[in-house]
DNA sequence: AGCCTGATGACATGCCATGTCATCACGAGC
DNA sequence: GCTCGTGATGACATGGCATGTCATCAGGCT
């Protein structure tokens, strides 16, 4: 089932990003990024939907991951500390340690508007897969978007300024803190 | 300044949702809604930027409204008070009363992905404004950040439930008992 | 009346996304 | 070891979106 795909989908991921960085998003063109990773336009589309999604294939399974911590997390636990929880794996297992690839990933995100609105498009994956976290634990459909939204905007506020800073703070400290904040603001 | 443009705008705005009705948004080509209005599809693309936007034209101003509310409250007020504040207004005169058009709108959003990224970008931008009206009133970057997201989330989440409901319930009472469901979650 | 401004139409183009079919490498079964 | 199936890739074709350019045309200004 893996034959050619692993090899096909790194070197389209990786001619895209160094030609993106070249010459900006907008002004490269898929045959481009093809004819540097020796495949054809067809190829292309075969591994990615469109040409933004040649970005984001590093949080593909974040969503479903999340569903299952929620859903596996144990029943006496506050929604909270459930989402606390999440996000520290998520942090240790998927951010940390590669702040310099994310940093430039976001470079790249933020110089057009498209991406930026994909982008958006995958924290909102991730929100509503924990909604549908929550949904299956058994809480109400209000509160558990509620809940959902809060938590991706924790990570989200957080992931920023862990790649703003130059410091060697972690990024689920950073996560903690930003939860401090909110919690003074709605007092 | 406006001699063709109201008129014409307008025609494409209901075509385009007449046919996205019909035919569904990704069934109907901007030739097809420009033929039904009477334009070209020069035309079209001189009033909206792409084929999505046509959906969104009713919120165009109000992130400018945001951060001018924003700057304009108050000096003692707290952030969380000028939220609610701002999110009273915005309820009241860009909502209320539009239930059944915004209901049309959501519906034809949901059907489409890229209807869909869109629309968080639409989100977004008012979270951006939100933000930069809090880092004009002095409060540090992630602090602003936070409570701009969080803002947007208490309205996103509260106008998902007020258009969800039928009975007649203000969108600003639900954004306060949304606001009341976050701070017991947070506690 | 004639000029200026700004919206629209007509024409042309580049690229994205996708459908279809042929080809080719590898593995399975006899 | 040969044949055949499976799945990835290439080649070809197409429809639609987005945009640049120039002409046209209506109304306001002097």
């Amino acid at each position: 089932m893996v034959r050619w795909q692993p090899d096909a989908r790194d070197r389209l991921e990786r001619a895209a990003i160094e030609l993106f960085q070249e010459q900006g998003f907008a002004a490269t063109t898929v045959p481009e990024i093809t004819a540097r990773a020796g495949l054809t336009t067809r190829t292309f589309h075969r591994h990615f939907a469109d040409k933004r999604e040649v970005l984001f294939g590093a949080v593909e399974e974040m969503p479903e991951l999340a569903t299952r911590m929620i859903i596996d997390a144990p029943a006496a636990q506050e929604p909270m500390t459930v989402i606390l929880e999440g996000l520290r794996m998520v942090a240790v297992t998927r951010f940390e340690g590669r702040r310099d690839d994310l940093r430039l990933r976001r470079e790249i995100v933020r110089s057009d508007a498209g991406l930026r609105e994909r982008n958006l498009h995958k924290w909102s994956t991730l929100s509503e897969a924990i909604r549908a976290g929550f949904i299956a634990r058994g809480l109400p459909a209000t509160r558990a978007a509620l809940l959902a939204e809060t938590a991706v905007t924790l990570l989200h506020v957080s992931f920023d300024e862990w790649l703003d800073r130059d410091d060697d703070s972690s990024l689920f400290q950073i996560i903690e803190n930003t939860r401090d904040l909110l919690r003074e603001a709605i007092a």
